[in-house]
DNA sequence: ATCAAAGCCGAAACCGGTTTCGGCAACCAA
DNA sequence: TTGGTTGCCGAAACCGGTTTCGGCTTTGAT
């Protein structure tokens, strides 16, 4: 019998269940309890069936904290607030940061954040934060084209998943949505409607999806059989600023789009003052579908037709994939691709103006009203 | 001597120091480490140098998992994410989140986040979260004016800080902006600009700090020696929406206000729009202040003027709190009140026209441009 | 010189688990 | 029968710390 291991039977009625609560209360020892709970096979099955009802009665939870001082795991995912990234992803943060919490909870497993202000320091926390046995593996968002992140992660042998793809994929467990299928659909969608002419606004060229997006933009072109003109294409824009002075500077040359794609929905959105102080209706005079499904794209008039990204199951899938990827060792290459949705909201419609008309327009400075009696006859 | 302590001594380059290796490296016991480090009384000062100075040229940090299994404590405060609440406290996250893990880290601390969809899902995470020791204690945000959140988290005995008062503050830990002052202050701004007729629109009136904001605003008006109209004041406004039409309502009456005081940035930015119908310039025929400090109310024109908190701030001195409350058991009646800063860009001014013009203005549903050659003369 | 009180540190138990090791009993084949 | 597996569980070490307890020195007062 097991007497040695009875003195700590006193069971206060406040205090959570132990291991030993569990072993007493079965006649077993905690030994025997804790192989049955973690299914090792050298315990009968009826005595796992004993002692995981037991365990289930009494509520037992085994104590994260301590389990971990023998086995160097916490249960919990990391992440790491990055504030010198740009302002435009931060609304995001409460959706994602949900959805990592609630596969993480959904498992038993919890959610430890720290905030950074370079990249450099992102991984010095990293580091201590696994050190420290804070957080078993961790989640990187918004993958660069050349990750410095990544391969470093790597050597370190600190688990981690990505929110994105990057170029060096192998051995990588990521998630990421089609932003390149987005754009091309866009640009067909806009062909479909009669636009010859389209133009692509892109955003911050170090990021993998901003690559990604370029190549479906390309690749809607040759879909459609448009030619490709690099005269039409702005990368680097990331806020409405950005995205105004890109249509800005577009529409000042010869030849001017008559639609637009941007990678981004905060940076479409300048493009509306832009048309209303050209007198140009979007929707109308002006096509535009853009990527993300922001709120404010909604508010706007026309609402802004985009693609839209579920955050909150972008976190929850890549909290599920990192818990899956930390229990098994063989879950080395996961990845999940998902479609991002696309809201017709009413900003891309056929072209009332060709581009010739559009140029002439633009041209002449025109006075305010120039087409406000309706759609120009071709 | 200690031999009987001294097997585990093999310090594999790569691995982290022990508290063994400390004691090993020194010839002393882990007990005598420990207490050195935790500043025992009973432990001689040069003994305690000498730990701590090996200590550190090892490197050796505790472990939070180690020690809490003893002790109870993981040095982590917990932070709910309450999705339900309204879309406009969302933006802040990001930052809030960052301020609350710097105060943290800056303690060796961390901070375990958790997602909820209903205030009452919130506190069951939070006692799940307590009880399995992933946080020591809670930040709770938004208070209401009366907060079931608090009464029940003092009953379970589990610490925890607000971002806001409460009426229940005996025995209370909280941070808060003193929101009152500001809106006193802006009333008085406006009443000093001319303004006579000031109306005030505020937040949800189930929180706190709605309450408070209105009070400031009826001391605003006393000590302007302005009389108080009910009628001039709307409550739960919190979107863009809600605050055009408080304004397009209040305006519509007799006596319209010239000058609005808007509890939060978000509704006062719905007042732009209707401004623009109504052909009223903000900042000369109706002029207006408020509160928050948001990125978007800088890029309206004119620029919002406008009360600004420091979110990060706020929730940097919420965890300084929290982990002095925690390490200090006198530390039961800490509290913080600051002031708002506030940000003169010109959306508020000496008024263009009087309450009687303006009314015989919006009366006359005047065509367009009706003040478009600038001031009325009075 | 003597004795009690500090001062200081080692020994060991403890926290709540996991994991290794070994032994007993039952089973199975020779 | 006998001997070797196999199945199943207890005993004990262990993880990295904290905390209680007690004993040996010093110190200080008498």
């Amino acid at each position: 019998m097991a007497a040695a291991q009875r003195q700590n039977g006193r069971s206060r009625p406040g205090r959570r269940a132990t291991i030993s609560d569990v072993s007493n209360a079965l006649g077993l020892t905690k030994s025997t309890v804790s192989r049955a709970l973690n299914d090792y096979p050298d315990i009968a099955e009826t005595t796992r069936a004993r002692v995981k009802r037991m365990a289930q009665k009494l509520g037992y939870r085994p104590l994260a904290t301590a389990q971990s001082i023998r086995t160097g795991r916490v249960r919990a995912i990391g992440f790491i607030i990055e504030l010198a990234e740009h302002d435009a992803h931060r609304p995001f943060m409460a959706e994602f940061l949900a959805g990592m919490s609630r596969s993480a909870s959904a498992e038993g497993w919890t959610l430890t954040v720290a905030a950074s202000s370079t990249p450099e320091e992102t991984l010095e926390i990293i580091s201590k934060l696994q050190m420290e046995s804070k957080a078993d593996g961790f989640i990187i968002p918004r993958t660069l084209i050349d990750d410095e992140r990544i391969t470093r992660l790597r050597n370190d042998y600190i688990p981690f998943v990505t929110f994105g793809r990057t170029n060096s994929d192998e051995e990588t467990v990521w998630y990421d949505i089609a932003g390149e299928e987005a754009m091309r659909s866009a640009v067909l969608h806009l062909h479909d409607l009669g636009h010859d002419r389209i133009a692509f606004v892109n955003g911050g060229s170090k990021y993998k999806y901003s690559e990604l997006r370029r190549e479906g933009y390309i690749q809607g072109l040759t879909d459609a059989g448009l030619d490709i003109d690099h005269s039409l294409i702005f990368e680097e824009c990331l806020s409405e600023e950005d995205g105004r002075a890109a249509a800005q500077s577009i529409l000042a040359a010869d030849n001017p789009p008559t639609a637009f794609v941007y990678a981004l929905d905060r940076a479409a959105l300048g493009l509306y003052p832009l048309a209303k102080e050209l007198d140009l209706t979007i929707g109308e005079h002006l096509s535009v579908i853009s990527y993300d499904g922001v709120p404010e794209g909604a508010a706007v008039e026309p609402p802004l037709s985009t693609y839209a990204v579920d955050i909150a199951r972008a976190g929850e899938r890549l909290g599920a994939l990192l818990i899956r990827h930390l229990r098994d060792d063989e879950a080395k290459d996961l990845h999940e691709l998902e479609q991002a949705t696309f809201l017709d909201r009413g900003s891309a419609g056929a072209p009332a103006l060709t581009s010739a008309q559009l140029s002439a327009h633009l041209r002449g400075l025109g006075p305010k009203g120039a087409f406000s009696n309706g759609r120009n006859s071709t």
